[in-house]
RNA sequence: GUCCCCUUCGUCUAGAGGCCUAGGACAUUACCCUUUCACGGUAGUAACACGGGUUCGAAUCCCGUAGGGGACGCCA
């Protein structure tokens, strides 16, 4: 069987970072079994829906790598919904030709009214049918008439969903849904089902938010006759405190991700993990995940975020990553700290740090300021700790090192170490009493990557020069 | 309110009736390494929501209870 899923998300402003995580499972699941992925826009609320939107969803997508096979359509790279319009409204009327839906002259309020009285006497909220067996002659000539799904009344509505088992739901709980508004234009339940199907496919894999949504769209198949899909619906992701993710907690959308320094390839392991495992392997690479991913693995129960278990998984994707990438990478929110660009005698500076920069950072962005100081001209700015360093002590030791590594023929860490080494042992002090001094001198601060690997990176001129300014 | 789903360390999870004295990861604590901070290494604290069954035996199967989430639009 070949394998078709899709994302299709409403551009109504960015991409969720739960949408994020559909969308991987969707990619993953067709990638597995050598299948399609597909991008459709849900794009029939005209209200809502804006092209910033549709670019911004893209550009996530794009970002975390989850490509889609359906780039080249009627000139678009993605299936848009609206477009379609034209064929849900004649799904609509054919359903109404075969008997299985029809015309409901309801109003809006008057639909209000029958729900407040359905509250009032603590009955479910649904509609009841009142046009559904009246004859064409009642039709009123000067209402816009909406189509509804004539549902069946008795009996029960299974779905065998892949991850959450075999759910079923008596009919008597589902009412007659409307397919096709009085201006035309398709709802939800009846677009989704028929791109669904028009798109060939076969997986319908997303928040399990729809679960309840299912059951309406089951009946819509069985009423075109259609073959029913798979269904699976992924557990929620909720904030770090259990309730339903959101701004309040502070990076809903996968541009958050990208702005905060987070690697797209630790985003994607730590979003797979999120609801779904491979016994004890945490870091998956993508290779392996699309080995690995299963439908059967996926877990029903939903998932808190946890930002520090990101970070970690982010870090170990730092650490991996070869020192030019990373360091192309670091390169913008450097610029950002600094307003200026870096000159490529710099960036080649950067990318030599790097192997003392990765271990000690969780974020590009923090790669990028515990670096700013190699960029850093002027006097520094020290804070309390760096000024307790620099007593007159240790500045005049700073002065006798001085004079020695003038003499350094080669201004290498190793031969740095070796004098400060030998200075300290003449002296009878610890190397730190020395070593930290130097930190805070040519650093600006008493963290540091190594401070001699720091100082043979800046060179004899540079650090004479930082250490010359604190003496 | 009605319907649907869920419940293992603080968090993500492993677990398919005996392999469980419940494993791993993150977080956390201590120690080692060490010129600072990290990385790394070693050790530790920490969970089967509760109550009934079924069974020789239950984290695992069944039934309740409690708690959580979701859905009930001419939104998607």
């Amino acid at each position: 069987m070949h394998v078709v899923t899709r994302f299709a998300p409403s551009p109504t402003g960015f991409l969720h970072i739960g949408g994020a995580r559909t969308a991987l499972f969707c990619w993953l699941f067709a990638k597995h079994h050598g299948g399609n992925f597909l991008l459709r826009v849900e794009d029939t609320d005209r209200a809502r829906s804006t092209p910033e939107s549709i670019e911004t969803i893209l550009d996530g997508m794009k970002w975390l790598g989850l490509d889609w096979d359906n780039k080249d359509y009627k000139g678009r790279n993605y299936y848009s919904q609206y477009e379609q319009r034209e064929r849900h409204a004649e799904v609509a009327k054919q359903m109404v030709a075969n008997g299985t839906a029809y015309y409901c002259y309801a109003s809006t309020q008057e639909l209000e009214v029958m729900r407040a009285e359905q509250k009032a006497k603590g009955l479910p909220q649904r509609y009841d049918g009142r046009w559904r067996d009246r004859p064409a002659a009642d039709a009123p000539k000067d209402i816009p008439p909406v189509i509804r799904l004539k549902a069946p009344q008795t009996g029960e509505t299974i779905v065998n969903d892949a991850v959450m088992g075999k759910i079923t739901v008596q009919n008597s709980q589902l009412d007659d849904m409307v397919l096709l508004r009085a201006d035309g234009t398709p709802t939800y339940m009846l677009a989704v089902v028929v791109d669904d199907h028009d798109m060939g496919i076969t997986h319908v894999i997303r928040g399990d938010d729809h679960m309840t949504n299912t059951f309406r769209q089951v009946q819509i198949y069985k009423a075109m006759g259609w073959d029913i899909p798979t269904f699976a619906h992924l557990p929620m992701i909720l904030g770090p405190d259990g309730a339903k993710l959101s701004k309040r907690h502070g990076a809903p959308a996968v541009g958050d991700y990208r702005d905060r320094g987070y690697l797209p390839e630790a985003v994607n392991n730590y979003l797979l993990r999120l609801c779904w495992a491979h016994g004890d392997d945490e870091i998956i690479p993508q290779n392996k995940a699309i080995e690995w991913f299963d439908l059967s693995g996926v877990g029903k129960s939903p998932a808190r975020f946890d930002f520090a278990k990101l970070n970690s998984v982010n870090a170990h994707y730092i650490k991996e990553k070869p020192d030019e990438e990373l360091a192309r990478l670091v390169v913008p929110f450097i610029v950002a700290f600094l307003g200026r660009h870096l000159t490529p005698d710099e960036v080649d500076l950067l990318t030599k740090a790097m192997p003392d920069l990765k271990p000690r950072a969780q974020t590009l962005v923090e790669i990028a300021e515990m670096s700013r100081f190699y960029f850093h001209s002027g006097a520094f700015t020290f804070d309390d700790k760096s000024l307790k360093i620099l007593t007159p002590d240790a500045k005049a030791h700073l002065k006798e090192l001085t004079a020695r590594m003038e003499n350094l023929e080669h201004f290498t860490s190793e031969a740095l170490e070796e004098i400060f080494r030998a200075y300290a042992e003449e002296k009878g002090l610890k190397l730190g009493a020395i070593a930290q001094p130097l930190r805070v001198a040519i650093s600006g601060s008493t963290v540091s990557p190594p401070i001699f690997h720091v100082a043979a990176l800046l060179g004899m001129h540079e650090t004479l020069k930082r250490v010359h300014e604190i003496i």
